[in-house]
DNA sequence: TCTGGGGTCCTAGGACCC
DNA sequence: TCTGGGGTCCTAGGACCC
């Protein structure tokens, strides 16, 4: 075995949601296992949010894809079996993994709810050799957890994380320089992280059609058409990545946004999903001790045009009313009366919440303001998040909180995330 | 019963300043 | 009387990820 610079773990949960769920059933005393048979999670279509989250692996052969409308699904597999997803479960089992993946190396990075970093480098001499413990927790994953993994392991994080791609479930992959030419380079160049939709129309017209062409076109041309992203998936396509497991920056911004089971063609009603979005938003932001710049609304209309408008405040604040207030102005010079499918609210420009100047032009009531705001949310903590609201929202039959992970019952959970 | 939600980063163009 | 030019900040939109 060559020496290696570096030992990197990727840890995939395989189809994270749907695995999970399966799990759970088994243990509640399922006697069929989801992940046989054509299964996915998806949206409840009733609220326009049918589209498919998760799938086993035996929906391939009916080509239903992550995306698909639930509709679309059905069609292509009348038989299939769709669950809802379950947010508080997907947390609960995210950090089980985590937990039993913490005895393997202190270097732990969470990418995403079901991805994990792992930097293996010297670990060597407590653990044993890699390819070996990497079977070894797998399999702990599966026998005390119930779902299975895909391990990638590589020299980078770029690589590791091509490598647990391959095939799947259970698996263990490397993919160290020497096996570049063989096992990277033949794969179709969308399969490259960082190669999205938008890239691969304008790859096929220069003659890119697999990494390996990727890797072996000039980097100057690709800068040329595609600018810095070009240089990124050149380097990616090469190998070359070098940045380290863990440090991941403090957020940029928070933001929650809704589809609504109906189009919204009033100004009343639409002000109710803001101030609804921006109580969830203020929320977290208090909760994060931060303070935002910058506020946004993004609109989406019935005939799924997305657009938005954001506004720098002199003053960071993290005032439900001051986000309100200013998400309203926002609206008010955007919206031109369509039908709107979806709106969000998003802030960022974040500051500590550290003690600063006041301006001359802060509100007298600023103390006030953020009393009340602080109180109402250890209400919301302590006893739910239901158990104060606006009075706009009583009998309105809209949630006085909206997004975040979980809905009513986590409402603090996303900004673990 | 047709198309989610939470993020990050980049770019282009305009405003503004010197 | 023939429209410089660089730097910075801000905003809108797009691309990408899970």
């Amino acid at each position: 075995m060559p020496r290696r610079s570096r030992l990197i773990f990727h840890i995939d949960v395989n189809s994270a949601y749907l695995s999970w769920e399966a799990a759970d059933q088994l243990q509640h005393g399922a006697s069929l296992d989801i992940r046989t048979v054509p299964s996915v999670i998806g949206g409840d279509a009733e609220k326009r949010r049918g589209i498919v989250l998760a799938k086993s692996i035996p929906t391939k052969k009916y080509q239903i894809n992550t995306g698909d409308t639930l509709y679309s699904a059905r069609l292509k597999c009348p038989q299939l079996l769709i669950f809802p997803p379950r947010y508080d479960l997907y947390i609960r089992s995210s950090a089980a993994m985590l937990e039993l993946l913490g005895e393997y190396s202190p270097s732990i990075q969470r990418y995403s709810i079901d991805e994990v970093f792992m930097d293996y480098t010297k670990m060597e001499e407590h653990f044993g050799e890699p390819i070996r413990v990497a079977h070894h927790i797998k399999d702990k994953v599966k026998r005390e957890l119930g779902f299975t993994v895909n391990i990638g392991i590589a020299e980078n994080k770029l690589l590791a994380k091509m490598a647990s791609n391959f095939t799947k479930p259970d698996r263990v992959h490397t993919l160290f320089p020497e096996e570049i030419p063989t096992k990277l380079w033949p794969l179709p160049v969308e399969d490259l992280f960082m190669v999205g939709r938008a890239t691969v129309p304008k790859l096929h017209r220069i003659g890119i059609y697999t990494i390996g062409d990727l890797a072996h076109s000039d980097p100057k041309l690709l800068k040329k058409r595609l600018k810095s992203h070009g240089t990124l998936i050149w380097n990616y396509a090469n190998g070359k990545e070098n940045s380290p497991v863990g440090n991941i920056p403090g957020i940029k911004s928070i933001g929650n946004s809704s589809t609504i089971s109906f189009d919204v063609e009033d100004r009343k009603t639409a002000h109710m999903f803001l101030l609804s979005l921006t109580e969830m938003v203020a929320m977290r932001l208090r909760s994060s001790n931060y303070l935002a710049q910058v506020i946004g609304v993004s609109l989406k209309s019935q005939e799924f045009f997305s657009y938005s408008h954001q506004r720098r405040l002199y003053t960071p604040t993290d005032s439900t009313n001051k986000i309100y207030t200013t998400a309203l102005a926002l609206f008010g010079e955007m919206w031109q009366g369509e039908p709107l499918r979806a709106l969000g609210i998003r802030v960022g420009g974040l500051v500590d919440n550290t003690p600063r100047q006041l301006s001359l032009f802060d509100p007298g009531d600023l103390y006030r303001q953020r009393a009340l705001d602080t109180v109402v949310d250890k209400m919301r903590v302590k006893y739910g998040s239901n158990i104060i609201m606006r009075a706009v929202f009583l009998h309105s039959g809209i949630k006085p909180l909206t997004g975040g992970v979980g809905e009513e019952d986590y409402p603090l959970m996303s900004s673990i995330l």
